[in-house]
DNA sequence: AATATCATTCTTGTATACAGAAATGTTGAC
DNA sequence: GTCAACATTTCTGTATACAAGAATGATATT
């Protein structure tokens, strides 16, 4: 359905972004990107346009549009907002949740543990991934549902710096285990607060997640504005 | 700064859309905003992707643009995950917030309760809305505080069918005053409590919002997708 | 040599032109 | 009279053209 080319550019400069091919402050000029994906301005400016409504990109009127890597401070806001969300799903998923999404979460929760029992850290991000959306959709509130999913995609990057860390990705998965029994049990307190302290950033996580945030955002050198 | 023709038009398209100059499902012709703001096609473009962006309106490719009011279950979940953002505004402010904000809260909590001793519905419009943008600037988290701030803006037009009920706006100040109590003395938790069942759609302003739904809901006749 | 002023260039923002898909209306067959 | 196939029109998506603001560099002045 959305075969536009405007559509197609966004999400490969969400994807380039995102990999860090462009570095903190740099302008993204129209003209070379045009060049780039061999398509005029107006679908490039369009893109850039969404980038900006999701927040990857700052427009500065009449200047141009810059990538704005994340603070420190903003990526633990935004971490602080996400354990929030994620524990009302939790709360939420615990009255609703559905026989089959129960098992589907459970399917997720062991293909995490075998993904961390083969050291496959590829594959334990894909799984825990699909452990954390099929909670958001449990939650039987779908705007909740999809504001979860928008700000899990925004902090993708930043989980991988997180969880890098030795040793997390095994309490990662024994908190998932921990949180797919209060939702079985139904104890949704249980399961939110669990949720709540899998996502925040506090304590051994928030060192974690300093010590690798200076490699990440010092990619290429800050653009005067 | 932002002086683009598109901007000017996405606000008053928003402001428009919000007062319902629209009806749901009505499409937007580009040709014909182009005519009413005297543009050409481009930046109303823009802003028609803008507000598509901020989800008032839907975009179907090749097809265009059609505003879309949310549905009842859509509104009750917005209010849902307002109430849980509103709660953890509290539960951060009882912690976190300074001196001037705790007496910039008091002074709007005070010119709501004028507003509601004078019956001037407007004017507590505006106060409660102070009061809330206070309280989510003083969680002392600039992500929260936006995300809020946009949740709120979008829910402006359903606050209203909410408290336009007889006596709501004297319990909804009331519940003004004990949130400002609990950040006072610094209880978080009485304080998140608070806020939550001040936000959420349940009980009585369920009832409430079902029956002046109907009316809201029901402008112009939904046309064909 | 440093700075201020002005001209030039570059880039964004907007208007217009063009191509192709979807909607609409018409005609003809049953 | 109803429905289907086709022609026509309309509107979106993209390309290009144009206007004006911002950045850059040159020149002149102190």
């Amino acid at each position: 359905m959305a075969l536009r080319n405007a559509d197609r550019i966004r999400e490969e400069l969400e994807q380039a972004i995102m990999a860090g091919e462009f570095g903190d402050g740099e302008r993204l000029d129209e003209m070379t990107l045009s060049t780039r994906f061999s398509v005029s301005r107006t679908p490039v400016r369009e893109a850039l346009h969404a980038l900006a409504a999701s927040g990857l990109v700052e427009t500065i009127p009449r200047r141009g549009v810059f990538v704005r890597y994340p603070s420190f401070i903003k990526l633990i806001e935004m971490f602080d907002v996400m354990a929030e969300l994620e524990a009302m799903c939790g709360r939420l998923a615990a009255r609703r949740i559905t026989d089959e999404e129960l098992d589907r979460l459970e399917a997720a929760a062991i293909a995490c543990q075998k993904a961390e029992e083969k050291g496959d850290t590829d594959e334990y991000y894909r799984e825990n991934e699909r452990f954390h959306h099929v909670l958001y959709h449990a939650s039987g509130n779908s705007f909740l549902a999809q504001e979860a999913s928008k700000l899990h995609k925004r902090l993708k990057p930043f989980r991988r710096l997180q969880l890098r860390v030795r040793g997390r990705l095994g309490q990662s998965m024994q908190e998932h285990r921990e949180v797919q029994d209060a939702i079985q049990r139904g104890d949704a307190e249980r399961a939110a607060r669990t949720l709540r302290s899998h996502i925040a950033i506090q304590g051994e996580n928030l060192n974690d997640l300093m010590a690798n945030f200076a490699k990440y955002h010092s990619r290429v050198p800050r653009q005067k504005t």
